[in-house]
DNA sequence: ACTATATCGTGTATGATATACACAGTTCTC
DNA sequence: GAGAACTGTGTATATCATACACGATATAGT
């Protein structure tokens, strides 16, 4: 349902327009570089879209433009991104969108902001702090393995939109059934978003290139080749030492060859990790109490 | 130094190549979207610079050229290091590049490698596993800060280089002091490593910040504006009251209006967080030892 | 109703960027 | 000493984000 309401002129023009632009940042460049301030980005992903009362009423939301950029990302993947795509799908001019956005940069952000979706629903009955974190975490995990393109942005750099803050938010609320202090409850915070966020790169990956339709074998070859190069390196004795003798090998499913024990799944290694990072906290929850 | 070897010929050519060619893609987006396989980059990444005996001293190494680009990194960001500009910082046309590297993405892949740089010295007695750990913790964090653009960059999708492998092997020595199976080092290394590296993006943020010429000041008033949004919102009760009540607030060194007790500084945050991890750790080890 | 005006989607143009290709100069190998 | 292999260069092209102005549209104020 392509959209044709501008008028057709006769190509030959006499527009002679030389003046003087700024740079134009080339895609994802100007978005990895935070061209504009945090603070003027941040505006534009929280202000609403105000309609005034004249003019024809636009045919898009920004939501849809949104959504087409999710549904792009998703199906292809960050390189594809481009504002022309997006509006071809949507049956749009490239132009059209900077109705809605006043560039890439903004649309992008919102995009992220929309894909990390809602936190998952709270437990009916209080499951207490560590169980309730534990399900954050894998819920977070699985939200970013579903899109992998979202590792591919600097989440550094970008403003925090809605769901960002729900996000934290379900954590506070897991914590909150502790007796951390108010002001202590961000470091908490911070470890188990640190924690998480650090360490699902790998899963990640693997998840991009199942979407991609390489298999985990192939996948973990490509890995492993990596790692493999530290074996018989001098410069990697323990490294190489792990690699060879044991399991140390990074497996998603069915691993690389092991003969120690069974090599870890990349899913029991994040478990292993954040029990102890729960571990920790609950020790630091415990020298609290005896105060 | 420019360096001119190549002839000059009349601009009229008749070349006419109009043969099909692959997408162009462009710039940060080829890298992010990892284009070629990671087992080729990875490959690109490792093998030596070889020199045919044949035909022209080459004027660079790749050396060089990794480092005309990490210096134009550091000195603006990740959107200035163009080929362009590589070239022109070593007196040669951008073509040249092309030379050493096949594409930008294998020029950032070895860029990224280099600029991590090698991990920190081990002390001479050994200081203990949890002491050296942390030592590495904070290198690791100060390397991160100290080149902003690094984490820019999609490290999730890039291939794994010769210092990337010794920061694990550097950690996996200062593991080494336990009585850990090999096969369960890797388990705490990830633990390590992901809380590192997940939780040091505020602290990169604000280092980008300063290296801009941004003062911590404004930069926390940007990121606290975008927290900021929360307070009243009543989707976000918790986070609402730890910031309104307390000194929840990310601060840099001197920070956000607080009431409540002394708020945390980002570097603080994260020794607290890098203590709990350890503490789950050392909890970890002492289990192990009873059996 | 009528007109001014703000807004919409469009067409076109531009500058930045990565990179393909062919050439001319350079330096070994045979 | 000739040819082969490689070097840096110049030129061309595709892709992108995006500026700008136009004609169409719909509301506000008369």
């Amino acid at each position: 349902m392509a959209r044709q309401t501008g008028g057709k002129r006769p190509p030959g023009r006499t527009t002679k327009p030389t003046r003087k632009r700024e740079a134009h940042p080339p895609a994802v460049a100007s978005v990895a570089s935070a061209g504009q301030d945090l603070t003027k980005r941040s505006e534009l992903l929280w202000e609403a879209q105000l309609r005034s009362s004249r003019g024809p009423k636009p045919a898009l939301r920004r939501e849809d433009v949104v959504q087409a950029a999710i549904d792009i990302a998703d199906g292809e993947d960050l390189a594809a991104l481009t504002m022309h795509a997006v509006a071809a799908k949507l049956g749009f001019t490239t132009m059209a969108l900077y109705r809605y956005f006043p560039n890439k940069e903004a649309l992008i952000d919102s995009a992220v902001d929309a894909a990390m979706g809602a936190p998952p629903h709270r437990p009916e009955p209080r499951q207490g702090w560590r169980e309730e974190v534990r399900r954050w975490a894998y819920a977070k995990r699985a939200m970013l393995c579903s899109r992998p393109w979202l590792a591919e942005l600097p989440f550094v750099a970008a403003p925090h939109g809605p769901n960002w803050l729900s996000w934290h938010e379900a954590l506070l609320w897991a914590i909150g059934d502790t007796r951390l202090r108010p002001e202590d409850m961000m470091d908490v915070l911070s470890v188990i978003h640190g924690y998480v966020s650090g360490s699902s790169d790998t899963a990640i990956s693997l998840a991009r290139a199942l979407a991609r339709g390489i298999s985990s074998e192939q996948w973990a070859r490509a890995v492993g080749a990596d790692l493999g190069r530290a074996i018989n390196d001098p410069r990697y004795p323990i490294l190489s030492a792990i690699l060879t003798s044991a399991s140390g090998g990074i497996s998603s499913t069915a691993p690389l060859p092991a003969r120690g024990g069974r090599p870890r799944t990349l899913d029991e290694s994040f478990d292993f990790g954040l029990e102890r990072v729960l571990d920790g906290i609950q020790l630091h929850l415990d020298s609290l109490k005896g105060l």
